[in-house]
DNA sequence: GTAGGGTTAG
């Protein structure tokens, strides 16, 4: 039995020497590393390891330290950080406030990202713009509105960002006349040139109202982005345009355009919808190609795709062969075996992930239950199995 | 010149 090397790798500390190990410098660059290679519990590791030292990390890598813990929703980590550096200078910088505010809202705290929003005497945009767009993640539209109204009456001008979160906002409120106004301030204020994700995210907010307006700014565009591209083709495909979409995903190809893992997602979606398994399985060995199939989403869309064209031996080949299934993928293959009338298989793969010890969701349970009710004695199965 | 926030996704 042998560790394998990728896993001993990953989880081989950086040890400083000896004489090192009280430098804050060299703690702070490990916790760069760390960033780089986005290993977030590498960076929480990390910074435990300071904390035990009595080390305290700076205000460059403070804020590092809190988008890791919001990434992955150490709430209590994040806290207790807040509560060491209260009584210090570091509460005072504004990155510091900033990155704190962010990981309270990414995590549900509004009471407390509000607190520390409020309590800095400077703000700056950059402050701003994470209270409204943590809003806005988390669905609070109007608050995110009404903040930015607050915000002007500060005489601050708003950023690139703020209009990110913004025409975010405007389009899940439907606010196409606020939205307008958003357009034409960045239209007078030169913020399309200064950042593409305003463009992306006005693509975005026209989606909701008309596809045919998110094209006009997509073809005025100078340099489209990868994020633009993706857009604009999923745009078409909710629509149930799937054509167009094939159509600007084959321009795409044309013009020699690098694309991504979401860019290939949709496209497999769209054939799924178009019934197209021909080019469904085109795509697929694109994937296979530059490495696509190996992301989870795309190797989902792309079993879904060949369900959906009556292919249930392709999709429980590609199910089978894959090796890092998530939950998601076990719910889809149980779906499909539901759609073609396999309850058997069905239940057999339900049995599977039971004794294989893998965590089911609320989804799961749900497509089982429906499973249940084509069985001869599903009721007595159902509430075998089901949780009580 | 740089940091703290912001665009597409099963």
């Amino acid at each position: 039995m042998e560790i394998p090397a990728c896993v001993a790798f990953q989880r081989l500390p950086l040890l400083p020497n000896k004489t090192q190990t009280k430098d804050p410098k060299h703690w702070n660059s490990i916790i760069k590393h760390h960033t780089k290679l986005k290993n977030d519990t590498g960076i929480l590791t990390t910074y435990t390891h300071m904390e035990s030292l009595g080390i305290c990390p700076d205000n460059s890598t403070l804020p590092l330290v809190l988008k890791a813990c919001a990434r992955l929703n150490a709430v209590e980590s994040g806290k207790k950080i807040h509560s060491h550096i209260q009584n210090t200078k570091l509460i005072e910088d504004v990155r510091v406030r900033t990155a704190l505010v962010d990981f309270y809202c990414k995590c549900g705290f509004f009471e407390e990202a509000l607190h520390v929003f409020g309590e800095m005497s400077e703000r700056d945009v950059v402050l701003w713009n994470a209270m409204i767009s943590g809003y806005v993640g988390r669905g609070h539209h109007e608050e995110a509105i009404g903040l930015f109204m607050k915000m002007g009456r500060e005489n601050l001008r708003p950023s690139s960002g703020t209009m990110v979160a913004l025409l975010l906002a405007c389009g899940e409120l439907l606010e196409l006349r606020m939205g307008k106004e958003v357009h034409g301030y960045c239209l007078r204020n030169g913020l399309f040139e200064a950042d593409p994700r305003v463009i992306t995210a006005l693509i975005g907010f026209y989606l909701r109202f008309d596809v045919r307006v998110s094209r006009l700014v997509f073809d005025m565009m100078d340099s489209r982005s990868i994020v633009s591209w993706n857009a604009m083709i999923r745009g078409y495909f909710d629509v149930g345009d799937c054509s167009e979409a094939l159509k600007l995903f084959m321009q795409m190809l044309v013009d020699g355009v690098t694309f991504d893992s979401v860019t290939m997602l949709v496209a497999i979606q769209v054939c799924a919808e178009f019934g197209s398994l021909k080019l469904g399985m085109q795509i697929h060995q694109m994937a296979i190609k530059l490495e696509f199939n190996n992301d989870l989403f795309v190797a989902n869309a792309l079993l879904r795709m060949y369900s959906e064209n009556g292919s249930l031996e392709f999709s429980r080949e590609l199910f089978e062969s894959i090796t890092t299934r998530d939950i998601a993928m076990w719910n889809s293959m149980i779906s499909v075996y539901i759609g073609f009338g396999c309850y058997e298989e069905a239940l057999s793969l339900f049995i599977r992930i039971r004794t294989e010890c893998i965590r089911e969701d609320e989804i799961t349970i749900a497509i089982m239950l429906s499973v249940c009710e084509q069985l001869a004695d599903g009721l007595r199965m159902g509430k075998a199995y089901m949780p009580m």
